[in-house]
DNA sequence: ACGGTTTCTGGACGACTGTCAAGAATTTCC
DNA sequence: GGAAATTCTTGACAGTCGTCCAGAAACCGT
C-alpha cells in the first residue's frame, strides 16, 4: 500500500515535471510565432523531445495550451510581486513600479505579446476564457496591491476602482509595447513618464 | 485614346469594387472565426464566390488581409465621429460618448475583437505593422477630439496626451469587450461608468 | 453573331496540420 | 537479470492549407 502509493506519487511528480518542461517549450514558441502559427511539431522541435510525446502528456492541443496560459500566470505572478515589497517612500515605490514595468517590456517582450494574443484568442475561443479572466483578475489585483500601498504611503485615497486601474495601466502597457516591438524609439521612456502620470492621476497628492 | 481610358478606368473601377467584396466576406468571416481559424476557403465560402477567384484580386493572403485592414478602417472612423458632431453641452457630450462606446461594444462586437486581434498579430507579424499602427494613430485622434472638445466646452485643460488619453479609453473597451463577450452581464454598465469618470479625471471640471 | 478580354470555376499540387497507434527504448521493481 | 510498466519514437492517417493553372463562362465592342 505504502509502497504503491509512493511509487504513485513519484510518477505524478515525474509526469507534472514533464510537462512543465513540455510547456516551457510551447511557451518559448508560442511567445515567437504566435498562436497562429505554432504547431505541435514546432513545440516538440523545440524540446528534446519528438511530436509524438505531446499526446502521452496533453490529451490535445487546447489541453497543451490551456497548462501552457496556467503556467504562464505563476511566472507572471512572482515578476511584479518583488517590485512592491522594497519600496518604503511613495516616490521609491512609483518610480520601482514604472521602471519595472519597463524593465520587463524590455525583457519580456515576446511573453508579453504571447499574453495579449491569447487574450485576443479569447475573444472568439470560449474554452480559454475562463483561465484568461483568471489571469486578467490576477493582474488587476498585482496593480492593486501597488496603487493601494502607494496610497498607504502617501496617505491620499485611490479614487478609480481595481478593474478601472487595471484596465488604463494595461491600455498604457500594450500601446507601449506595440511601439517598443515596432522600434519606435522613446518608447520606453514614454511608458515610464505615463505610468508616473498616471499613478499621481489615481492617487492624487499635489493639490489642484 | 478616350475610349480606352474609359474602358480602362471603368475596368479599374470594376476591379476594386469586387476587391471590396470580397474584402467584406474577409472581414466578416475574420470577425466571426479569429485571425487563427480563417481560411482563404472559408472567405470564398461566405461570398458569392469560388475559393480561386481570390489570387485573381489579391496577390496573397497577406495581401488581402492587409487590404481587409485598411477597409476596416474606414468603417471605424465614420463610427465615431458622429458623436462629437451633435452634443452641445458638456455633459451631453459626456454622455453621448460613453452611450456610444457601449452601443458599437454591444452591436459591433466581432468587429471589436478582431481589430485586437489583428493588432496582437501585428505583434508577431512586420507586414501587418504599418496599418495597425496607422489605424491606432487613427483613433487616438478621434479620442483626441472628442476629449479636447470636452475640455473646450467646460473651459478646463486636458491632463493628459494623445497617445496616453487613448491608451487609458482602450485598455477600458478592451476590458469591457472580453467581460461583454464572456457573458458577463452588467459589462456594458460598467464601462459606461468608467469611461464617465475617465473623462472627468482627464479633464477635471470639479475642483478637489 | 463573332473574336477577343476579362472574369470565374474547379481540380490538382505539395506542404503542413492534429491525432493516433504500433512498437522500440528505457526505467522500475522483485 | 528478467518481467512488467513506463516513456518515447516513428510513421501513417485523413484533413486542411495556400497556391497555381487549364479551361469554362461571361462580357465586350464591333
Amino acid at each position: 500500500m505504502s509502497t504503491v502509493e509512493r511509487v504513485g506519487r513519484r510518477q505524478v511528480d515525474k509526469f507534472e515535471e514533464r510537462r512543465r518542461e513540455l510547456a516551457d517549450a510551447a511557451l518559448q514558441t508560442l511567445s515567437t510565432l504566435g498562436y497562429a502559427r505554432t504547431s505541435l511539431r514546432e513545440i516538440a522541435h523545440n524540446s528534446a523531445f519528438s511530436h509524438g510525446v505531446l499526446h502521452y502528456y496533453f490529451r490535445d492541443k487546447v489541453d497543451l495550451i490551456t497548462y501552457c496560459v496556467r503556467q504562464y500566470k505563476a511566472v507572471c505572478v512572482q515578476r511584479y510581486d518583488q517590485i512592491v515589497a522594497t519600496a518604503r517612500t511613495p516616490d521609491g515605490l512609483a518610480e520601482g513600479f514604472a521602471d519595472g514595468l519597463v524593465a520587463t517590456l524590455v525583457a519580456d517582450g515576446a511573453m508579453h505579446r504571447l499574453w495579449y494574443d491569447l487574450r485576443s484568442q479569447a475573444l472568439f475561443e470560449e474554452s480559454f476564457r475562463e483561465d484568461v479572466l483568471e489571469i486578467d483578475a490576477t493582474l488587476e489585483r498585482m496593480i492593486w496591491r501597488i496603487v493601494s500601498r502607494y496610497s498607504e504611503l502617501t496617505g491620499s485615497p485611490v479614487l478609480t476602482g481595481e478593474s478601472m486601474t487595471y484596465a488604463m495601466f494595461d491600455g498604457l502597457f500594450q500601446q507601449a509595447l506595440l511601439r517598443h516591438l515596432a522600434g519606435q524609439d522613446g518608447a520606453e521612456l514614454h511608458l515610464h513618464a505615463s505610468v508616473r502620470q498616471l499613478i499621481d492621476q489615481v492617487v492624487p497628492t499635489t493639490s489642484r
